[in-house]
DNA sequence: TGCGCTGTTGCACATGTTTGCAATCCGGTG
DNA sequence: CACCGGATTGCAAACATGTGCAACAGCGCA
């Protein structure tokens, strides 16, 4: 393989100009003159010239990629972020550089050390949590660090969390409202701290209008958790009439369970709720009640962080947004 | 922001060596003795020295980016090639660039312009079709080009396909067995190779065992594309008793529909088949029927085909993989 | 003509690496 | 002691670009 581009020196030459002309005529607000710009605009069209964003990488010490880290893309939430993401980091002129993680220790910080290495921009972390050291390497390299849905104390990176518990207090209250007596929380056992957020705000508004909740966690946050965590709460002595599944895809796993295993009819004889709002919760097999993740609001608020001037805002303490309730068909009385 | 990374020099400086010992003690296989190469990792790892990739890339001419381009990420299959990709990316050293496509002209031509631009040793096209002379501009650059179920007659990209027809026919077949005289195919108006040669199959073989096939064709390759392709198959004279659909998700559309709107028995008055085999389904809602993509050997003959020194093998003409057919509920008799 | 100003252009240095080449060192052998 | 070979190391050139500085051209004005 041969690997060869051609260069500014090139177009340079063929447009009877020096490299740095070349070099100005691709600078928006350059000093050059209207007349050369085009001339060497058509010579590097004509040669098939790009120029070459390392090099300047280098110079500028501004390399327009972003790490997107993530691990289980394949996820329907996590799909829909990322696209989001990219998308809206295309449009303000960056470049996504996708790094998957597993659960394994360390996976984190490596994919922060690959960010080092190529000098992106920023990183957007939307799993798991980095080593503080490294944490605070990237900041000191001058680089940007945003947590989506992960909790963190350390100043310096922004925090983008939802208001997992107040959601959680917001079904609890519906539930109630639709009569319902013994009510349920089907948790993962990943245990991140909005999973543990919602479970929270539930227990704690369930507390508050009398009545107990039955916690159980299983498995990650997957359809095959959610029927499991079917089996061992729908085959208790007083089974719940209200569930409230961490997220969407457990809810249907959960669903499924109910009405094909056990026969039982939702929303008449169980109320189920998500959070996630992905796209199966709308599809007529389910009919999900659940919360909506703001992911274009997530996605541009971290954007627009990133490409401030000065990012010592208001934000540095952390951004709290709001997830609104979508009522569809499985919990009584709308 | 500072932007102040650590480089070679310090390193150097702190372990009481050269620069290029510092490169060396990074380079696998360099001429560096085992004292001081501790040295110097001593160093980098006290002052968080990692090596800059752009400027290795520079001089070496192989950046270890790969640019992955696709329009619909959120799509469970598109998700699912995509992280089976980024992982064996990440196992094999290569770093994925991702850039989003949508259905606008010139939309992968400037997604490779990007690739271009970063000087990616290789791009992965899992949608849409690159303009040729950008195809050219690309090999005559030394990237390597993958192209998934995108069909293309020009050589040069690597060209990984299914066989569709194959497919196409198999289901047809498994339809005539289980008892079926009305055929149809629900695809979408995309019109993809890949899509149009499952039709093709699916009807050359259904006019081989004497049966006509009802083709309708509507939007993308989503769920209210199956759902508008019940509304206009299922209202017909005399109504079809198995519809093979050009995607699960269409499929998934199309079952909801046929049960909770035209209180149709699936598999009993009707039988339904797929393509993709997302996870969905396998869930119990929908137990469909369907052709497995082989994600992983595509990913695997993809990078495999990447990281080759002289990729002119038998390849350069073309891979086609098998899709396994998995058989579920809903079509009769297993 | 001489002067100052503005806009354009080229030179040269800077960015952080890799790597061919030559120099150095060290141990062993004649 | 001279010499040889192998391993290790440093020097300097290269990669493709951005940009400060100075030079230069052109123009208006005194």
């Amino acid at each position: 393989m041969p690997k060869e581009f051609v260069s500014a020196q090139e177009v340079a030459e063929k447009a009877g100009v020096s490299r740095s002309a070349v070099s100005r005529a691709f600078t928006p607000g350059a000093s050059v003159s209207a007349e050369t710009r085009r001339r060497i605009l058509a010579a590097a069209e004509e040669l098939g010239y790009h120029v070459n964003h390392l090099a300047r990488g280098l110079m500028r010490n501004e390399t327009g990629i972003v790490c997107l880290v993530v691990s289980e893309v394949a996820t329907p939430y996590r799909s829909v972020l990322l696209r989001a993401l990219t998308q809206q980091l295309q449009s303000a002129g960056k470049v996504a550089m996708l790094i998957n993680t597993d659960r394994t220790d360390g996976s984190v910080d490596r994919a922060l050390q690959q960010a080092i290495r190529y000098r992106a921009d920023a990183s957007i972390i939307m799993s798991g949590m980095p080593d503080k050291s490294i944490v605070q390497l990237c900041l000191r390299s001058g680089q940007r660090l945003v947590l989506i849905n992960r909790d963190d104390d350390q100043p310096g990176p922004l925090r983008i969390n939802l208001d997992d518990e107040e959601c959680g207090a917001r079904i609890a209250t519906a539930f109630v409202r639709a009569g319902c007596k013994r009510l349920a929380f089907a948790n993962s056992e990943a245990g991140t701290p909005s999973l543990m957020g919602r479970e929270r705000g539930f227990q704690m508004a369930a507390k508050r209008l009398g009545l107990d909740v039955v916690v159980k966690r299983y498995g990650q946050t997957g359809y095959e958790a959610g029927r499991v965590l079917a089996q061992r709460l729908l085959t208790l002595p007083d089974r719940p009439d209200a569930v409230f599944c961490a997220t969407d895809l457990i809810a249907c796993g959960f669903m499924d369970a109910a009405r094909h295993q056990f026969r039982i009819a939702i929303p008449d004889e169980l109320c189920v709720a998500g959070f996630d709002d992905i796209e199966q919760a709308a599809w007529s097999s389910y009919e999900l009640t659940t919360f909506s993740q703001p992911v274009t609001e997530i996605a541009e608020k971290a954007i627009k962080w990133l490409m401030e001037d000065a990012p010592e805002g208001e934000m540095s303490t952390g951004v709290r947004l709001h997830a609104d309730l979508v009522w569809r068909g499985t919990v009584r009385g709308a």
